[in-house]
DNA sequence: CTGTTAGCGCCTTCAA
DNA sequence: TTGAAGGCGCTAACAG
C-alpha cells in the first residue's frame, strides 16, 4: 500500500522523478509538469507548491524522457567550419549568451571546412530532433540542403547574405567587403594590388571576387596578383605567400589578405626583411583579430561583426522557434574598415 | 489488420523506428536492437539482414529513447575554461578524434574561468546522464566536487597532475614548467627576472610558483618582479604590463610570461619602443602558440602537449567507460622548452 | 484549471 | 541465440 515502487528490480536512475515531485506537492504528475514548464493553465498557488517540492528534492528534468515524450528537444545545433579561428568562437559565445538563458542547449559541431563532414554532422544531429539549426554560409552538399528542407526545422544562416533573399540570414556582404578593401587601397594611390587568400571557403572566394571586380572597374586588375591556396590559413603561411609574391612580382604595392593571420605573417616577414610597410607595400587584413591593432606596424583591417551576427542569429532563431515569422529575413550587419598604420 | 498504426492521433516523429526495421528484416525488435548495437549474441546472418533493413529505411536511432530506456547516454561532457585560447581548441579536437569514431557524442561546456559557472554547467549536463566527464584541472567548487563524486561517472582530469595521485589525470607539471622557465633564463646569465601572469587560473599560479621557487633557490627572487592580474590574457594586456614593468623596474633583464599572447604584446611594444630583445630583456612565453615561431624576434616558449593531452585523456576515458581500471592513473606528458631568438 | 489515460522508441529482464 | 513482456520519465490528448 505505502509506496509500491523500487521494490527491487528497478532500473531507475536514483534521481528524483516528476512523480515524486508531484506527490510531494500533492498534485498529479501532469500538473507538476505543466507548473515546471510554465504552462499558463496552472493556478499560481500550485505552481509555487510544485516549485518548492522540486527544489526540495533537487529535481532536474530528464531531458531524454522529455524529448521522447514531446518528440522535441531543447537543443539548437550550431555548425561552424572551424574552431581554430577566433571569428567563430566570438559568434558561438554570443549565441550561447542569447540561447542558454532561454533554456536551450547549444550543440556545437565543427566540420573543419569540409562539406562532407558538415553533411555527416547534420545527419547525426538530426537524430536529436533539434529545435533549431544555425548554419554558416550557403555552401553545402545537395543532400545536406535536402535534409534541412525536409526536416522542417527552423534554420538561420550566418555570415553571408542570401542573394535570393529566401532564407533567414544574418551577416554582411562578403563581396562588398572585398570591394571596400580594393577601394581603400586604390584611394591610397596603389596601382599593383594583390589578393592573398587561403582556405578557399565560399566567403574567402566572395571577398576575392569583390576585390577583383573593383580592380577591374578601376582598370587595375592583374590575374597574376591573385594568390589562392586551399591550405588552411595561418601566420606561417601568410609570411610564406607574402615573400613568394614579392619575389615574383617585386612591383606589388598593396596586398589584401583574406584573413588577418595571413597578414600578421606578412608583417613579420616584412620586418625581418626590411620591407617597409606601408611605404613599399600596403597591407590590409580581414576580420580585425584582437592582435591586429598591436602589430608593428598596426594592421589595417576590415572588422567584422561576428559577435553581433551570433546574437542576432540567435534572436531570429528564438522568434522562429516561438512559431513566429521573421519580417525581415535578410539582416545585413555590415562591416567596418579600420585604417591603421599598415595602409 | 493490415498496419494498425498512424490511424490518427499519433504523435510520432515520422522517422522510421526500430520496429519498422525489425519488421522489414523479419525479426523481433529486440533482435534488431541487438544487431544494430553489435551485441554479440546475434547470428551474423541476422545482423546483416537488420543492417540492410536499417540502411534501406534510412534508420537512425532515437537517442532520447535509447537514453531513457538504458538510463545511459552516449555523450561525454568536456568542460574547459575558455574557447578563446587555442590551447583548449587543440585539446578538444583531439578528444573528438578519439571519441567520435567510437560513437560517443562530445558535449563541450565553456565555463569562462568561473568556478560557479563550471558548477552550473556540471549540474545541467548531469541531467543528460553523460557516460564520462573530461574536466580541466582540479580547482573547482566543493559542491562541484561532490556532484562528480556522487554521480559515479568516470572522470579524467586534464592539464595538471594530481599531487595526491588518486585521480585519473593527463597533463604535465605546471610547477616544473615554471622552474624550467626560470632555469633557462638564469642559464642565460639573467639576474633580474620577472613573471607576468594574467587570468590567474590555478595553472598560471602554479607556473608562477615554480618560477618563484627556482629564483629563490638561486637567490634571485624579488617579489616586486611578480606581476599578476586577474584580467583575461591578451596581446594588448601583455604589451601594457610589459611597458609598466620596465617603467617601474628598468633593470629587469628577463621576463617569463604565463601565456604566449602576453609575450606577443611585449614583443610588439619592445619593437615600437626600440627595446632590444633579447639583448636588454629576454622574453619567454608559454604554450608555444602557432604565431610564436614567426614573431620578430622569434619567441622562445614552453611548448605544451595539448593535442596529446586530449588524445590520451579520451583514451583513458574509453578504458574507464568500458568498465576497466586504469593501471597508471597519472599520465605526465611533459613539456618542451623551445629556445628561439627572444632569449 | 486539473486529472486520466496512454503512449513516445528503445532496452532490460527473464524465459524459452 | 531469440523473443515476450514491461517500463524508463515525461507529456499530448481529451475529458471533467
Amino acid at each position: 500500500m505505502t509506496a509500491p515502487k523500487n521494490d527491487k528490480n528497478t532500473r531507475t536512475t536514483g534521481r528524483p522523478t516528476l512523480n515524486e515531485v508531484a506527490r510531494l506537492a500533492g498534485v498529479s504528475p501532469i500538473t507538476a509538469s505543466r507548473a515546471l514548464r510554465g504552462v499558463s493553465t496552472v493556478a499560481a498557488e500550485l505552481v509555487e507548491k510544485v516549485r518548492q517540492a522540486a527544489v526540495e528534492l533537487n529535481y532536474v528534468v530528464n531531458p531524454a524522457a522529455r524529448a521522447l515524450a514531446s518528440a522535441q528537444s531543447h537543443s539548437v545545433v550550431v555548425l561552424v567550419p572551424s574552431l581554430s579561428n577566433l571569428l567563430f568562437i566570438d559568434t558561438l559565445e554570443a549565441i550561447h549568451r542569447v540561447l542558454r538563458p532561454k533554456g536551450f542547449e547549444v550543440v556545437i559541431g565543427n566540420y573543419h571546412y569540409s562539406r562532407d563532414e558538415e553533411e555527416d554532422l547534420l545527419r547525426n544531429y538530426m537524430a536529436y530532433q533539434p529545435r533549431g539549426l544555425l548554419l554558416t554560409g550557403f555552401d553545402r552538399t545537395e543532400s545536406a540542403r535536402r535534409m534541412i528542407e525536409a526536416s522542417n526545422i527552423p534554420c538561420v544562416y550566418m555570415m553571408e547574405l542570401d542573394p535570393g533573399a529566401g532564407l533567414n540570414c544574418v551577416g554582411f556582404s562578403q563581396l562588398k567587403a572585398g570591394e571596400t578593401a580594393a577601394e581603400h587601397l586604390i584611394s591610397k594611390g596603389r596601382k599593383r594590388l594583390a589578393y592573398i587568400g587561403a582556405q578557399l571557403d565560399q566567403r574567402t572566394l566572395l571577398r576575392g571576387e569583390g576585390f577583383r571586380r573593383a580592380l577591374q572597374n578601376a582598370g587595375l586588375y592583374d590575374p597574376d596578383l591573385e594568390v589562392l591556396t586551399p591550405r588552411p590559413s595561418s601566420v606561417g603561411l601568410g609570411g610564406e605567400l607574402f615573400l613568394q609574391l614579392l619575389d615574383s612580382h617585386p612591383d606589388v604595392d598593396a596586398i589584401f589578405f583574406g584573413n588577418d593571420d595571413l597578414a600578421h605573417g606578412a608583417l613579420f616577414e616584412a620586418l625581418r626583411c626590411g620591407i617597409k610597410i606601408p611605404e613599399q607595400v600596403s597591407v590590409l587584413g580581414f576580420n580585425d583579430l584582437p592582435a591586429s591593432a598591436h602589430m608593428v606596424p598596426r594592421l589595417s583591417s576590415i572588422s567584422t561583426p561576428r559577435e553581433a551576427i551570433g546574437r542576432r542569429a540567435a534572436e531570429q532563431m528564438l522568434t522562429l522557434m516561438a512559431g513566429n515569422r521573421i519580417a525581415q529575413p535578410v539582416v545585413d550587419l555590415g562591416f567596418e574598415l579600420k585604417v591603421r598604420e599598415s595602409t
